[in-house]
Order: structure tokens, then C-alpha cells, then sequence
RNA sequence: GGCCCGUUCGUCUAGUGGUUAGGACUCAUGGUUUUCAUCCAUGCAACAGGAGUUCGAUUCUCCUACGGGCUACCA
């Protein structure tokens, strides 16, 4: 059980896009290769035609590379190796270990509704002639899995020693009647030509890698070590999908989360480092991830954690970067600026905006003056017409003020209380309303003197004129 | 129905045959701040239930309950 090869794959079926449970069995699967110095491949399993889609491989692709979970060429499609299927079901035709089955769909589901969960093996031991005849009248038939009495065994990397009798497994269906192989066969020959040392997947899969691994020991392939993730939950305790609202890479993407955000708590469902710690870049997470700390139990998604996390990571960011991504993410925003002002935006909210969404929204007043004003702030900050008078004054004592610095601003503000015999909220909370539109935000000074003298009393002066309402 | 897996604060988790069962998020309160955010402090809050083993079980065993997965000519 001891590799010296750690070769992984992720393998997405293009029916969707790229979901948070995927991204994590992915992740996984990447930081286990990283980490052991070995190899992470994509498999993109398209045989079910039906519901596969070009556009997903690209979207599946497009997140996976967004997340920086890079792959070792060349990227594998199922559909591509059918050669070798063939070449693999007739070894296993020729040892007995497959068998026709003529029954149909139809009458197999309608034993399952009376309750026979199992197939009965109708076809199991059909007579030589028999399958003949009926091959000769061109009746529609599946190979299924001879499986032989005893029991299968195996460790897994997560849930330890899993046993199941042969009772248990039906002589499941590789080729359907339309000769295209199944899923249980395909990973099997796939893994084996892809030299996968370590199959890394979800739950979901635990009740397949019996069948699977009765699949490798008839064809003589080497059987991999099985890793088996919990399955990640949305609130009600189910497991998480679309229904639970976002529940994929690209929306996540598009709310303006960085990915090692995402990285950062998908790691953190279902894996602890064995330390307190829970801040970590990816290259973080290839150093402390290790699958043996990985539970067993599904984990339910936390919106309120990712965001936290996700404002954690935004502190530590370096402002030119984010800069390249609010730009990234919205082309106009900062449009006209120049990049000295940007700075100093990005340098304010750092602190205050979770999401590259949250900046992008918390700096609207910088670039434009405030289109409306607060309901509630409004009610707080200029109730009456008094606030006018104030905020006339003051006005006349900012228009002298020849270096609009903030230790000049704070100056004015000081005296200006002093003498009137104000508390300081009387004034700066107009003058947020003014020039904000909100009550919320970096310290008043800050905000006037990035904005500048003319573009602060303008603002003043169409707030003088429509307020209070 | 059968099989497999799981069960520590609301959530993510640490942990041990004897602990005041620890941390983080959330929430509440207080401090800092002109506001918000940050930061700091404090608080609320958990071993699913029942047997058994044991001097002693949250920890080991069994049973029950609950939850999840699989039981496809999906992957």
C-alpha cells in the first residue's frame, strides 16, 4: 500500500457547472498531489451523452483555473478511449466474467416497484443457444458483472476498513443496450490507463469501489488506494445543490470572493489543521493539509463563515492586487481615476469590505456624488432646518481653509464645536449624509480630503438646497 | 425494504478512561472609534438516548433513535 507514486485525478461529469462539492473534492485531490510532489489530472467523463454539454467542460474548466487548481496535460475525455473499452469487455466476455442480459428496462423497474431491489439474475445463466438464437433475432441486450461468491475489502484513507459481501452487490450493468459502457467500468479502465495511485472522490461513491474493485482484479490492474470525502450539506442537512441557492464556483466568482477565500473554507469543511489555526493562503494549505485530519461526517455550508473569511482575506490582500481584481471584475469601476486616489479607496475599505462586490458598492460615493440619501440616516443626522444653519457656517469656514488636509479638516471641525458649543456628531453626521449619502464609512476627514475641497462643498450645497424634506 | 457510513455548543471543529469539555463563526453585552468596519474583553451555548465493561465513561462494546449515502441501461 506504500506508493512511491502519488498520481490523482479530478473527474467532473459536463452536466453542470463546477459545484462547491466538486471544487472540494478537487481542491483535495490537488493539494494531496502537491503536497506529495505527484500528479493532479482532470477527467472529464462525458459518456453519459444525454446530458454532457460542451459548455460545461469550459465552465468546469474556466472555475477549476479561476480556483488555481492546476492540471497536468493532457486533459482526458471519457469519450475518447472507447477503443480500450471494447478491448477490456471482451477479455472479460471471453473469461465468463460478463454475461448478455436480454430483460428490459420495463420489466426491471417494475419489479423494483413491487419492491425486489436486486436483480434477480433472470439472464445469469442463460444457455448457450439460447443467447444465440436471441442474438440471431437481434433483440436488445446489456453485459452485466458475473460476481462471484465472497467478499471485498478495502482501507480507506478516511473511513478505515470497509467490508462488503458479494450478497450485497448486484451483477451490475458495463455495457448498456446501446453498447456504451457505464460508469463503474469506465472509471476502472480510465484510472488504470491514467496510472492513478490515489482515487480521492466523494461519499457518494463509498457503496460503488466494491464493485469497482472487483472490476480491477478481473482485469488484472493494479487496484488504487481509496479516499472517500464527506459529502458537504446545505442548512436543512441535505446534501447541498441548487436548491440551497449558491451552490456553484462561478456565482461565488461573481459576488466577488477571491479564491483562496473559497479555497480557504472549502479546506476548512470536513479538515482541521490539528491547530487553531484557520487563516490560509492555497500554498498554506499544501504544507498543512493532510488527509488523515479529514472527517467523516458531512459538513453544513456556513454563508456567515465564508463571508468572514472571505473579509479576513481581503485585510491581508496587497491593495494593488485588489485593485486588479475590482477592475477585473468591473471594467468601469474607477474609470478616470488615477491610480494615487485608487490607493487610498482600497487602503479605507480594506477593513470594511468582505467582497470585491462590498467595494465596489462602499466606494460608489468617491466617484459619484450621492443620489439619494439614507431614510434613517436622514432622520438621525438632518432632522430639521437647524442642521442648515449649522452646516451653512461651516460651510463658509471649509471654503477658507486653503490646505484641505484631514489635520486641517479635523482643526476646523474642533474649533467649529467649540465654539458653538456642539458635540462633534452634530456636524459630521450631516456632513456624511451630504457627501456620503450614508452614515456609514472611513473617518469623515479621510473621505473630504480624498474627495477635495470643490467636490465636498458642492456636495454640501445640494444637500443645503434639498434638505431637510 | 436491504447494505454502508455517521452523531461534541445553532454551525465548523479540538479533545480525553478521571478536563471548569477547548477554539472559531454567529449572536448578545461592554471598551476603542464622530459612524460603520476593524481590534480587544466578557457572556450565551454541546458530548442523541438506553444498557453493558469499569472504581470511574463524552471517550470502549452493544442496542435504539436520528441523519446521510448507495441500491440506474447517471456519473
Amino acid at each position: 500500500m506504500t506508493n512511491s507514486v502519488f498520481n490523482v485525478r479530478f473527474a467532473p461529469s459536463p452536466t453542470g457547472e463546477l459545484h462547491l462539492g466538486g471544487a472540494r473534492t478537487a481542491l483535495f485531490n490537488w493539494l494531496f498531489a502537491k503536497y506529495n510532489n505527484g500528479k493532479f489530472f482532470l477527467r472529464i467523463e462525458d459518456t453519459d451523452t444525454k446530458r454532457s454539454r460542451e459548455i460545461y467542460t469550459d465552465q468546469i474548466l474556466d472555475s477549476l483555473s479561476w480556483l488555481g487548481l492546476n492540471w497536468e496535460e493532457p486533459l482526458i475525455f471519457q469519450s475518447e478511449r472507447l477503443n480500450e473499452y471494447k478491448i477490456h469487455i471482451k477479455s472479460l466476455l471471453s473469461s465468463g466474467q460478463l454475461y448478455h442480459c436480454f430483460c428490459s428496462k420495463n420489466d426491471l423497474s417494475e419489479l423494483k416497484d413491487k419492491g425486489h431491489f436486486k436483480y434477480p439474475g433472470t439472464c445469469r445463466e442463460l444457455d448457450h443457444n439460447d443467447i444465440k438464437t436471441r442474438l440471431n433475432q437481434g433483440a436488445s441486450f446489456t453485459y452485466r458483472v458475473r460476481i462471484p461468491d465472497g467478499n471485498t475489502k478495502y482501507e480507506d484513507m478516511i473511513y478505515g476498513s470497509i467490508n462488503v459481501d458479494h450478497k450485497e452487490l448486484d451483477d451490475f450493468i458495463v455495457i448498456r443496450s446501446d453498447g456504451s459502457p457505464t460508469y463503474n467500468f469506465t472509471a476502472v479502465v480510465d484510472d488504470h490507463y491514467m496510472d492513478i495511485s490515489h482515487v480521492i472522490r466523494g461519499e457518494d461513491h463509498v457503496s460503488n469501489t466494491p464493485k469497482q474493485i472487483l472490476l480491477y482484479k478481473a482485469l488484472g490492474f493494479n487496484v488504487p488506494v481509496f479516499a472517500h470525502l464527506p459529502m458537504i450539506l446545505g442548512a436543512d442537512g441535505k446534501r447541498l445543490s441548487k436548491r440551497h441557492g449558491a451552490a456553484g464556483v462561478q456565482t461565488f466568482r461573481e459576488e466577488g470572493y477571491l479564491p483562496e477565500s473559497l479555497n480557504n473554507y472549502l479546506a476548512l469543511l470536513g479538515w482541521n489543521p490539528g491547530t487553531d489555526e484557520e487563516l490560509f493562503s492555497s500554498d498554506d494549505l499544501i504544507q498543512k493539509f493532510n488527509l488523515s485530519k479529514v472527517q467523516k461526517k458531512g459538513a453544513i455550508w456556513d454563508e456567515k463563515k465564508m463571508h468572514w473569511i472571505s473579509g479576513q482575506h481581503m485585510m491581508k490582500t496587497g491593495t494593488d492586487h485588489i485593485i486588479d481584481k475590482l477592475r477585473f471584475n468591473d471594467p468601469d469601476w474607477g474609470k478616470g481615476s488615477s491610480i494615487s486616489y485608487l490607493v487610498s479607496i482600497v487602503e479605507l475599505l480594506k477593513v470594511r469590505a468582505k467582497s470585491l462586490s462590498e467595494f465596489i458598492a462602499q466606494s460608489d460615493y468617491f466617484f459619484n456624488s450621492p443620489l439619494s440619501y439614507d431614510q434613517e440616516a436622514l432622520q438621525k443626522a438632518w432632522g430639521d432646518n437647524s442642521v442648515n444653519t449649522r452646516m451653512q457656517l461651516l460651510a463658509v469656514n471649509l471654503l477658507t481653509l486653503e490646505h484641505w488636509r484631514k489635520d486641517y479638516l479635523q482643526n476646523i471641525f474642533e474649533l467649529f464645536i467649540k465654539e458653538h458649543g456642539l458635540g462633534l456628531g452634530k456636524i459630521i453626521m450631516p456632513i456624511r449624509l451630504a457627501v456620503c449619502g450614508t452614515l456609514n464609512g472611513p473617518a469623515v476627514y479621510d473621505i473630504l480630503e480624498l474627495l477635495g475641497k470643490d467636490e465636498t462643498l458642492k456636495r454640501i450645497n445640494v444637500a443645503l438646497k434639498e434638505l431637510p424634506k
